[in-house]
DNA sequence: CATTATACTGTATAAATATATAGTATATTT
DNA sequence: AAATATACTATATATTTATACAGTATAATG
């Protein structure tokens, strides 16, 4: 797949929108009006652009023909469990931790991820991580100082920023100040990351 | 929903099957040579019989402007747009606003919604609305005191906690103390409400 | 028994639509 | 310097398409 123009974005975009909307792709003619073009020949050219780039296809002669070409279609595997963050234990995806599913298209916050993490308490509070709201979590061991991580010291697991400071400090920092730092010192106590957020859910 | 005639239920699943494999509804002829009629007026009348019961939608005059009414069974992905929360005019559906579309299942945020909102600025951040967010926003005029609203006061859009103080005033109170609040005297200045955040999303 | 809904064929046509052709202009690549 | 891609306006037209009108026939409804 070649590289879009932010014009050809636009009028791909415009595509999507007005077949969200009504139902059906739009003419030449729909387009111009929806962007403003004066010639049904600018949508023209570039749908014959984003055809041969390999973002839509048209089928020649039909009447709004036009119809986008969707390489993830892969609807399957994207039912991801919601995780009660429990205060004492792991955030295992045994059963009896699952809260319910929840279903979420593949790559939704660009990176992938395993399961969603239902927040307790407010120690992320200035970060925007507030009750309830779920985070999307990583398993991953690559962890760059500055990530959310969700980490367990001995039993216990919470969601902190993660600031290696020394080879064998770790510092949990919370993003409140009626919370304090957790000072982890690795030779003395034993800190398994269970994995970083990538991104966030609130449900109102 | 009246009952459906087993002739217009298979007219009903070939428009569906049409639209599953082509990705836009089909034309009278279409119709007429997937079920073998003769003459357009077949696919026509069955066309109207289902209009009339409820089952589907014509737009007049466009080429097939048919679509499917059912909004329950969709529990696949739909594409909301993202617009970008400009701080003079209303945050339209016109393209030239389109951020782009992101595909997200209906009812994800057990409400339904119309659109996302880019968040602009920290002015709710005590709500857990940081910058970048995308809030998701059903256009609607069912305020209650205490909603996120997405309001437009003359040329500017906000987003601030909703508070009718007194049958002519609105507050629009920010969640964060470097903020102030809004007062709003009905009868001197316009308030618009947009609509109302029923939901976050944060990509890290 | 008249009326209405269903289920078709067959023909005609105005309007909708895709699409070609002829230009203009700018930026990028070869 | 020439070729190519992008990004448009403007006009024309053959084709596609919706849709009306004229029939035929059967079953259900009131």
């Amino acid at each position: 797949m070649k590289d879009i123009t932010p014009q050809q974005q636009k009028v791909l975009d415009c595509i999507q929108v007005y077949i969200n909307k009504t139902g059906f792709p739009p003419t030449r003619a729909d387009i111009c009006r929806e962007l403003g073009f004066k010639s049904p020949n600018s949508a023209e050219t570039h749908l014959r652009a984003l055809e041969k780039k390999g973002f839509i296809s048209i089928e020649s002669g039909a009447s709004r023909g036009i119809s986008i070409n969707n390489p993830e279609i892969n609807n399957e595997g994207n039912e991801y469990p919601i995780i009660g963050l429990v205060a004492a234990g792991s955030p295992t995806l045994a059963s009896e931790n699952v809260e319910k599913v929840l279903n979420c298209p593949k790559g939704f916050f660009g990176s992938d991820f395993d399961y969603f993490l239902r927040v307790r308490g407010l120690s992320m509070k200035d970060a925007g991580i507030m009750e309830d709201d779920l985070l999307a979590v990583k398993k991953t061991q690559e962890i760059k100082n500055g990530d959310i991580v969700i980490a367990r010291i001995e039993d216990e697991v919470t969601v902190k920023y993660f600031q290696r400071s020394a080879p064998n400090k770790v510092h949990l920092k919370p993003a409140n100040e009626e919370f304090s730092d957790i000072e982890v010192n690795l030779e003395e106590t034993e800190l398994y990351i269970e994995g970083k957020s990538v991104g966030l859910i609130r449900e109102n």
